[in-house]
DNA sequence: CACCCTACTTAGTACCCGCCGA
DNA sequence: TCGGCGGGTACTAAGTAGGGTG
């Protein structure tokens, strides 16, 4: 199918692909070496480029704020992508029109008691139905949507549970400065235990992270210790960092009565403050917790990281829920920032973030109506992305040959965030967090092109931190016409004309999805057992995370566990052979005897040989399972990427029990889907 | 349109806890 | 009974993108 170019095959099947990424990975064996030799390479990169023009363009680097371009040796043009994607409104497929909303008082038929989340009868407007499970889950996928653009009606909670005040040290535990004993006084001293805890961490040792911390910290000293203590090298942390290493051993080594209590207590806590009111409905929060104050970790080279994360107050806070709800009560003595009641939002507690400023949420938990709602929709436009995707492909192809260079530019971003699934790739502000791009940010220093590479025409290579600080590294072939017209590119405004509601994202979404839903099709063979039926599909989600790159650091324990397995395996191969040399000695003894009893017995060593080669088998392919995904992240692309309904169809089709595909939480999220979907359903 | 703020999704990792084998 | 390990979760950073403003 002409339709169907060539984009899938070059993804999952270019097996070179997948391989020189993994081949390059090894070289890295953790983050920090990653992110060095990264660097190292951006050096290499810098130098191989002899002409002022680069180093005019390295010492600018991004700096420029308009899109300029940049000559290459090969006299190729890049230029700047830029996020221009304007938002469109996205329509529900069945928007919903609520007839009942104004009778409900919520109020009154609810009270947040436990016994309440069953009650589903009086809500379902005229979907009372037959559905009465034992459980009975509310199915609020089987209900109409707002068509307002309310996210509720009724919304009531308890408010946030604060972070713990802090506790001054036990005075046995000293300061020292320039090796004198200091006293702290406890604004001071809180700041220097959160170092004190990361003294084992390699953190520390950072410049940045030093510089950063020593700043922050001197905003909290006395103006007598502002005036002492001036020298972050002279601090000795020593006898607070042995403590809280005390601390946690004790914490381990708690008596199992006084490990209950802490859980009680944390249950309680739960209980309390873990759930909400949304209309008629008592639902999970996902965090509802103030995040401690402490000194921000940024991920990857973070111009930030050591900076204090200033402590939360009520003062601080801004409660969203109903008028009429009964409003989250301020810890005694303290007032929130604000009450407000803004049901064109989900949040329910909101503050800002005293790092980068920014405006950090309480929000309700995955398994919620509302975020169920919303990742629902998500699949629902990837859905309808596939619908004209052929045709889509088909204009940015034209468009390459557009004489507009924005056009072109435009075309090309759209290509590289299709074929190889990239981020849009914002616009960040410089020197704010590591330097991270996307699609549209990408800069020179990011990609060589090879007119010929490794017997490949027209090879593209990729070598950039994405998100996170992730580097993605890749080689692609393109196709000629990109290559013509690589050397411009330019972001594109116009994906929301193409179609309702699309954006670049929907693409990673769209091109995991139906990857996964391809990738089952091919691999899943009918006469496999269980285990290998389950290898297969993490071989299918395994190519959608490594479309995406999701990477993970390799277990700390990685080596150690395939040892252990391996030896699992030696043990259990010992075993088989024995078995089987059983088999044989009881058939030799059924020939001699010939009765029941030895027919008997040959067919019991038979079993058992077949018990342990199924049992050898599962261990292989764990084995396997395990090795292949090394570094590679499943759950993120499980979790976000994956219209659920693929997994939940081939579960069925297959008679695959859903749990071992999801775990609890994965089900209660998907619940939506799980319910939904038949055997044959189609992404 | 550039910029900025806000809302919400996506992301990797630290850590916890229950389980399993020695 | 204990230590280790492995899955699951909590945590929170880091993205995308909508929407308002001047």
């Amino acid at each position: 199918m002409s339709g169907d170019h060539s984009h899938n095959d070059s993804q999952i099947d270019s097996g070179s692909r997948v391989n020189d990424s993994h081949k390059h990975k090894d070289k890295y064996k953790d983050k920090e070496h990653k992110h060095k030799d990264h660097k190292k390479d951006r050096e290499r990169e810098k130098s191989k480029y002899g002409n002022s023009d680069h180093k005019e363009f390295s010492e600018k680097k991004h700096r420029e704020k308009e899109r300029i371009k940049h000559e290459d040796v090969k006299g190729c043009v890049l230029f700047f992508f830029r996020t221009e994607f304007k938002p469109k409104k996205i329509k529900l497929e069945n928007d919903r029109v609520d007839k009942k909303g104004k009778k409900r008082k919520q109020d009154e038929d609810i009270k947040p008691k436990k016994t309440q989340k069953n009650k589903k009868g009086e809500v379902a407007d005229g979907k009372k139905k037959a559905k009465k499970e034992p459980e009975e889950k509310w199915k609020w996928w089987e209900e109409e949507r707002a068509t307002d653009g309310s996210k509720w009606r009724f919304l009531e909670h308890k408010g946030p549970v604060m972070a713990a005040p802090y506790e001054p040290l036990p005075s046995k535990v000293r300061f020292f400065y320039d090796g004198k004993q200091m006293k702290l006084a406890p604004q001071a001293e809180e700041v220097a235990t959160f170092f004190a805890k990361m003294l084992d961490h390699e953190y520390t040792t950072k410049d940045a992270f030093r510089k950063n911390f020593f700043k922050d910290w001197r905003k909290e000293m006395t103006s007598e210790e502002k005036s002492k203590i001036t020298d972050l090298k002279k601090c000795n942390f020593n006898e607070m960092g042995e403590y809280f290493k005390a601390q946690s051993e004790a914490r381990k080594a708690m008596t199992k009565d006084d490990k209950l209590k802490i859980k009680v207590e944390n249950e309680r806590l739960l209980q309390e403050y873990g759930f909400c009111i949304m209309d008629n409905h008592k639902e999970r929060i996902a965090n509802f917790r103030i995040e401690p104050p402490g000194l921000f970790r940024g991920r990857g080279d973070h111009p930030k990281m050591g900076m204090l994360k200033r402590r939360i107050r009520p003062e601080d806070i801004i409660i969203n829920c109903s008028k009429d709800s009964k409003h989250p009560k301020p810890p005694p003595g303290t007032k929130w920032k604000e009450l407000r009641h803004d049901n064109k939002v989900t949040w329910l507690v909101s503050w800002t973030e005293s790092i980068q400023g920014s405006i950090k949420y309480i929000m309700l938990n995955p398994s919620s109506r509302i975020k169920g709602e919303k990742d629902w929709q998500k699949y629902e436009t990837a859905r309808n992305l596939k619908k004209c995707v052929d045709r889509l492909r088909n204009q940015y192809r034209e468009d390459w040959k557009s004489k507009e260079m924005r056009i072109r530019q435009r075309a090309v971003a759209l290509y590289f965030i299709d074929k190889l699934a990239l981020r849009a790739g914002n616009e960040k502000e410089e020197g704010e967090s590591a330097d991270t791009v996307g699609c549209c940010s990408l800069r020179v220093e990011h990609i060589n092109l090879y007119p010929e590479k490794d017997g490949q025409e027209f090879v593209v290579e990729f070598d950039f931190l994405g998100k996170d600080s992730i580097r993605y590294y890749n080689k692609v072939p393109v196709e000629k016409r990109v290559r013509t017209f690589f050397y411009t590119s330019i972001l594109n405004k116009h994906l929301q004309e193409l179609m309702d509601g699309l954006t670049a994202k929907v693409f990673r979404t769209y091109n995991a999805s139906i990857t996964l839903q391809q990738q089952l099709k091919e691999l899943t063979s009918p006469d496999e057992n269980l285990p290998a039926k389950i290898l297969s599909y993490n071989r299918a989600n395994r190519a959608v995370a490594i479309l995406c790159n999701h990477q993970r650091a390799p277990p700390k324990t990685f080596e150690k566990s395939m040892q252990n397995l391996q030896t699992k395996i030696d043990a259990k191969k010992d075993q088989l052979s024995d078995a089987k040399r059983d088999v044989k000695s009881a058939k030799a003894d059924l020939k001699v005897r010939r009765d029941e009893k030895s027919k008997k017995a040959v067919e019991t060593k038979k079993k058992a040989v077949e018990r342990l080669e199924e049992q050898l088998m599962k261990l292989e392919v764990q084995a396997t399972d395990r090795e292949e995904n090394k570094q590679i992240a499943l759950g993120t692309s499980k979790l976000n990427y994956l219209d659920p309904r693929i997994s939940v169809a081939w579960c069925k089709k297959w008679g695959i029990p859903i749990e071992k595909i999801y775990n609890k939480t994965q089900r209660e999220k998907f619940a939506w889907a799980i319910d939904m979907a038949e055997d044959d359903y189609e992404f």
